[in-house]
This record gives C-alpha cells, sequence and structure tokens, in this order.
DNA sequence: CTCATCATGTAAGGAGTTACATGATTGG
DNA sequence: CCAATCATGTAACTCCTTACATGATGAG
C-alpha cells in the first residue's frame, strides 16, 4: 500500500504524467521505493478513481495524449495521514540470510560465490546512496532542487536534513552487509582450510 | 520463490506435517522466512506434485489425517541447486525510509513517534535475534540440536558457524537501525527546537 | 464434557513481476 | 527517414495476506 505515498510524494512537487513518475522511480526515489510503469500506471487511474489525484489531460500533436497528474486536497490529506500515522512492519522474508542460515550445505566455492556476490550488490548500492549523499549537499539532486523551489524557507533546512539522514541510514545498512558478508568469506575460508 | 528452499531447508532435518512446519515457522526460520499457513499447506501439495517431497499419510485415530512430508531425491538436488545458484536480489521497497525521506511533512510529534515504533519494532528483533544466539552457543535450540544429530561429525562445527554468522548479520542490522533511529530522533529535536 | 492443541484446508483480493503491445514526436 | 525518446497501457502470473471454515484428539 506503500506505492500510492511514493507516488504523492513525488506529485507533491508538481504535476506529473506516468512517463515522468516511472523515470523518478528509476532514479531518486527508486532508492526509497521501487514501482515498473506497469504498476505505476494503472495505481494513477486507481487514485484518481478515488480522488486523490487529477489527470489533466493533454494533447502532444494530432494524436498524442499526455496525462498530467495533480495532486488534490483529498490527496494531499491521505500523503499527511500516512505520514502522521502507524507504519506496519512487514515479516521478516531474507533469501540472502535464509540462505546463510544453511550454508554448510553449499559447496565452499558456491558459498565464496554468494558471499562475493552479496558483497558486490551492497557495494554498487553504497555508491548510489553515497553519489545521493553528495547531490544533497552540493544541491546538485534535480529533484530535490524542485521540491526546495516550492517549499517555504523556514522548511527547506528539515527537507534536507531529513533527505540526509534517509541516505545515511541506507549507506549504512549497505557498509553493514558488507562488512558482514567480508567476515563470512573468512568464515567460509576458516572452515574450508582448517588450520593445522 | 525461496519459500520452497526455507520448506525444503526444515524438511531435511526430518519428515514434518504442515502444521510441525508452520509451528517452526512462526519459530525458528521464521527468522529469516515468514510464511503463514494458508501458504504453506498449498505448497507443500504443489512440491509434492513436481516431486520435491513425498507425503506419507497417517491416520489420526479414526478418521483423522496427517500428511507426513518427506524430502524425494529430486527435492534434495533442487535445494542443493538453489544453495549453489545464484540469487537475485529483489529491488529496494522500505516504508521505513520512504516515510524518512519525507519526515518534514509530518507533524514533529508524529515523526517522534514514527521513529520511538521502529526504535521499539527493532529492538523486538534485536532481542529474538540475541536470545537464539544465546541458544546457538548453549546448544538449547531443539531445531537446531536435531539438525546436528543428522549432521555428520565434520560438518556440526560449520553448521552451528553459519548459524551464529547468520543471526549475528541480524543483529548487526537491527542495531544499525536502532542508531538510525536514535539519531533521527535528536534530529527532530534540533529542528524542532531551533538552538538559539 | 470442554478446552487447548492438532490438523487441514479454501476464497478473495492486493501487490508485484515479466512480457507483450502500440503508437507519436522530435532531433539529427 | 530513422532512431531515440515520449507516452500509455494490458495480460498472465506468482507471491503473499487476511479472513473464513471445519473437524479430531487428548488431557484434565
Amino acid at each position: 500500500m506503500s506505492l500510492r505515498y511514493a507516488l504523492l510524494a513525488i506529485l507533491r512537487v508538481g504535476p506529473q504524467s506516468g512517463y515522468d513518475l516511472q523515470k523518478q522511480f528509476s532514479l531518486s526515489v527508486g532508492h526509497v521505493w521501487h514501482a515498473p510503469d506497469s504498476q505505476i500506471y494503472p495505481e494513477l487511474r486507481k487514485m484518481a478513481s478515488e480522488g486523490l489525484v487529477e489527470a489533466e489531460e493533454q494533447a502532444r500533436g494530432e494524436r498524442g495524449l499526455r496525462r498530467l497528474y495533480h495532486v488534490t486536497p483529498a490527496g494531499e490529506q491521505a500523503f499527511r495521514d500516512w505520514m502522521n500515522g502507524p507504519l506496519d512492519y512487514q515479516r521478516f522474508r531474507d533469501p540472502a540470510h535464509l540462505r546463510a542460515a544453511y550454508l554448510e550445505s553449499a559447496e565452499p566455492d558456491a558459498a565464496r560465490t554468494f558471499l562475493r556476490a552479496h558483497i558486490a550488490h551492497w557495494e554498487g548500492e553504497l555508491a548510489q546512496f553515497e553519489g545521493e549523499l553528495g547531490h544533497i549537499d552540493a544541491l546538485s539532486n534535480p529533484m530535490l532542487v524542485r521540491r526546495l523551489e516550492v517549499t517555504p524557507e523556514s522548511e527547506r533546512e528539515r527537507t534536507i536534513e531529513y533527505k540526509r539522514f534517509t541516505y545515511e541510514g541506507l549507506a549504512e545498512r549497505a557498509r553493514g552487509e558488507i562488512a558482514w558478508a567480508r567476515r563470512g568469506r573468512a568464515l567460509v575460508d576458516r572452515l574450508d582450510h582448517p588450520a593445522s
């Protein structure tokens, strides 16, 4: 149920089309929430039918059509309600830790490959998070700049600080995963070549 | 697609019924993979139809029925293939970090409540993970003891070490979430009562 | 005889994935 | 005129959640 709030969060900056939103999801917001186009278009229509957003239909050339979505007051309220309400935590479901728990059943080389891939995956994520932190500090993230433009001066510091806070949390999680997997590799080596 | 491998991981220790499995999922394995009964029973039937497990039907009293599931050689192979193959990482989707990224839109008190709940949630998880680590060290986890009984001596150390490794990783993730949310609380306080 | 536990499921729906499908516009 | 990008979707399917539904056994 968070998809619609992610959409509202982006649309609050200014009206956008499904296509625009889709691109945002593969960039900035995609770091905290990912959604493919096939999920975005139907959700926007559903939100429109519930009055959270309104579509402004624009002609593109002769036959083309573009739907610009605006947040309605009801949508703004729904977003604030979500922000101010409790968050439900899903149950734990993590393939990497599931596999780690039974790693004695894997070939040592497969265990190493798994941990190497885990490190590579989280190093890639970490690089993205750190890059994003750089963009926040340099005010060079276009989305953040647009957001600050529509934000009253008194809230700008908060906006920036919470972005930083979020990405620092993500970066630390990534560093934790990397450190864990590195210790795992050392463990595999120790158990595969028992010290004489 | 990991549910079946979680089921196979437990069944490899010894045959069990859907009911037994369901209880394991709410205890030990549930820490790395959760599944409700309504998902377990159908999945077991599907796995049986694919030859990964075999149901041994047992009478319970006069009319009662109990299906004890065994892992077949094909199931054992499927489990090993999964253990030795690549893991696919899902895209990032985290309601807590999504909310954190837009926390300037929440009331300061709601932000505090959110972070307090985040801390409480992860403190609960941490307590469970640390409890599990204690059970691993004391060899007082019944599931682990059963697993060690069917494990050749040469693999027992590995079995224990990888369990430790898994739960240490989970505990550290929980500690990271707690530390992050604590910093968030300090940030909310600083931004809500700006230092004069 | 009653209650906790054992035991097995179905149904409806939401959320997410992957693949498919189409066409318009703009810049080179 | 051709390719990149803009633009909008549908369909089929898997996975997961929540709620519903039923009944047997064993211990006290």
